[in-house]
RNA sequence: AGCGGUAUCGUCUAGGGGUUAGGAUAGCAGAUUCUCAAUCUGUUGACACGGGUUCAAAUCCCGUUACCGCCGCCA
């Protein structure tokens, strides 16, 4: 029987869950589920004064939001609990004393003033700087005397010289010369581990099969693997995506607008329309259909499949496909996602019913939930206030004929039948011999909603109703 | 500088020794219309460059260029 496939994603909290990561954490998801193995999420807070209980909050709702479940993690537990770094200090000092033990490390006690040193130097005479290994055969008493002068000790772990190959899934055949990388730290001199080393041991703990990530990690694998093998341990496959990169092909930032995947929900993109979105960066769907749920998504998923190169975040297709999913979305739902954005408006006019009729009237042309507060407010209030376009309508010689006339249309309208209502307009907008149908139309939605566009003129009468379409009427009529 | 990676329409991508190089989105044009920014139809647009290998190269190999990443007691 095949070993169950574990994966994970692991984000570290010093910021709200980026674009970039969540991706990961879809691919990881992704090929979890496809293969009927385990998503886990660790948090690596080694970092603690760069991490905060905010951003760990923001990151557990978004991946949530987005439907990417976990099977283990920091809030549920799990049979490798911890899932957090910093709960587990004493373990990665555990496994650096191992280390230490056997030869694989050693205590470097060089100031950062030396280290700096050291790097000028090798800049200046142009070749790469690579850390010289001046504390691997420190004797006992240089490194007591070292200690009495007030010296911390961070410790190095012994990188081997040769040239490393490994297989990377998305990548292919990888190879690194690891006497390029020189004796990297492993623990800081304040006691917690770096990146580097803690990754290691809590994948190794947690029986992780595969590695899904950032290409940005690639030259950061050799050293991961070395540790692997001076422990012993049972090397996992990697597989290193690219880059989501920002229309001007710089890494994704705050300059360019929204990074976080909250920022977009803010504004009103559908996590699920999101999720679809960002799927398509580096994949694509064997049959050509992109507008697909997780689970097909996982159905015609493979990690074989993963564009190798980065790829550029642009706003089209996103906007597109949100467009897309609003369109296609239930009503009741959409009233109920869309209600975050009217809160300014006085809700209590309506009832759940004739809210869920306005969002749907003008649900068509939206792509971010968030023009749902523009695209909804002649809805609410007595007046409305005309702009200009509308004001050039209602300025119109043939305005004061058509509204006066809309009076009679309105008295004798059934609100409660929709099609003979529509029928009674369809009518009248072809009734005058001077003004054109659609003039016409644009006098009464002009007077009706101050503006020359929006919803169906059937679906505003219907929505607001005989008294209030008489007064605005007459209201512009300048009665 | 060094090391590593990547290279198909503007963008996301499919394909991959012989194809009219396909789709999506954006753009453009037209149709439609209870106003429209929705919808429908049509259309412009790409294999980075130079050498090989081959009957045949966008596809395989080498080089060049460009871009991205890494070179932290950040992750």
């Amino acid at each position: 029987m095949a070993e169950e496939v574990r994966v994970r994603i692991a984000p570290s909290p010093s910021g709200n869950l980026h674009v970039g990561t969540a991706r990961t954490a879809l691919f990881n998801y992704l090929f979890a589920k496809k293969m009927g193995g385990k998503f886990v999420l660790r948090v690596e807070d080694t970092d603690l004064e760069r991490s905060s209980d905010a951003y760990i909050k923001n990151i557990f709702d978004s991946l949530k939001a987005m439907g990417l479940n976990w099977d283990e993690g920091p809030d549920i537990g799990g049979p490798y609990a911890p899932y957090t770094q910093s709960e587990k200090f004493d373990v990665y000092k555990k496994y650096a004393k191992e280390l230490l033990d056997k030869g694989f490390a050693y205590e470097c006690f060089c100031t950062q003033e030396e280290l700096d040193e050291e790097k000028q130097r090798a800049i200046d005479e142009k070749r790469p700087h690579v850390y010289s290994g001046r504390c691997r055969d420190l004797t006992e008493e240089e490194k007591a005397k070292f200690r009495r002068e007030g010296r911390k000790a961070v410790i190095r772990f012994k990188m081997p010289s040769k040239i490393m190959k490994f297989h990377d899934l998305i990548k292919g055949d990888l190879e690194f010369d690891t006497s390029l990388m020189g004796d990297f730290v492993i623990m800081k001199s304040n006691g917690s581990p770096t990146y580097n080393f803690a990754v290691v041991i809590d994948d190794m703990q947690m029986a992780m099969t595969h590695i899904i990530r950032g290409e940005d990690h690639i030259s950061n694998t050799p050293k991961q693997i070395a540790i692997y093998e001076a422990l012993g341990a049972k090397v996992p496959e990697f597989a290193h995506v690219g880059m989501i990169l920002a229309p001007d092909r710089t890494k994704l930032s705050k300059r360019h607008g929204a990074t976080a995947v909250s920022d977009f929900i803010e504004q009103g993109y559908l996590p699920e329309a999101f999720v679809n979105f960002v799927a398509l960066l580096g994949w694509a769907p064997s049959d050509g259909v992109e507008i697909k749920t997780l689970d097909e998504i996982i159905a015609d998923f493979s990690l074989e499949s993963i564009s190798p190169s980065n790829s550029i975040f642009e706003f089209d297709k996103l906007n597109w496909m949100n467009g897309q999913y609003i369109r296609s979305m239930d009503n009741s739902e959409l009233t109920r996602r869309a209600l975050k954005y009217m809160q300014q408006y006085n809700l209590s006019e309506y009832s759940t019913e004739k809210l869920e009729e306005i969002v749907a009237s003008v649900k068509e042309p939206i792509t971010v939930l968030s023009e749902i507060t523009d695209a909804v407010e002649y809805y609410f209030g007595e007046d409305v206030q005309p702009n200009i376009e509308a004001q050039d309508i209602l300025n119109a010689p043939e305005a004061k004929d058509v509204l006066s006339r809309s009076i009679n249309l309105v008295n004798s309208f059934d609100f409660s039948d929709h099609d003979g209502l529509v029928e009674k307009l369809m009518a009248f907008r072809k009734s005058f011999e001077n003004v054109k149908p659609k003039n016409v139309m644009w006098t009464i939605r002009a007077a009706l909603t101050g503006r020359l566009r929006g919803a169906e003129l059937s679906a505003v009468f219907t929505i607001l109703g005989k008294e209030r379409c008489l007064h605005r009427i007459k209201k512009a009529l300048g009665e």
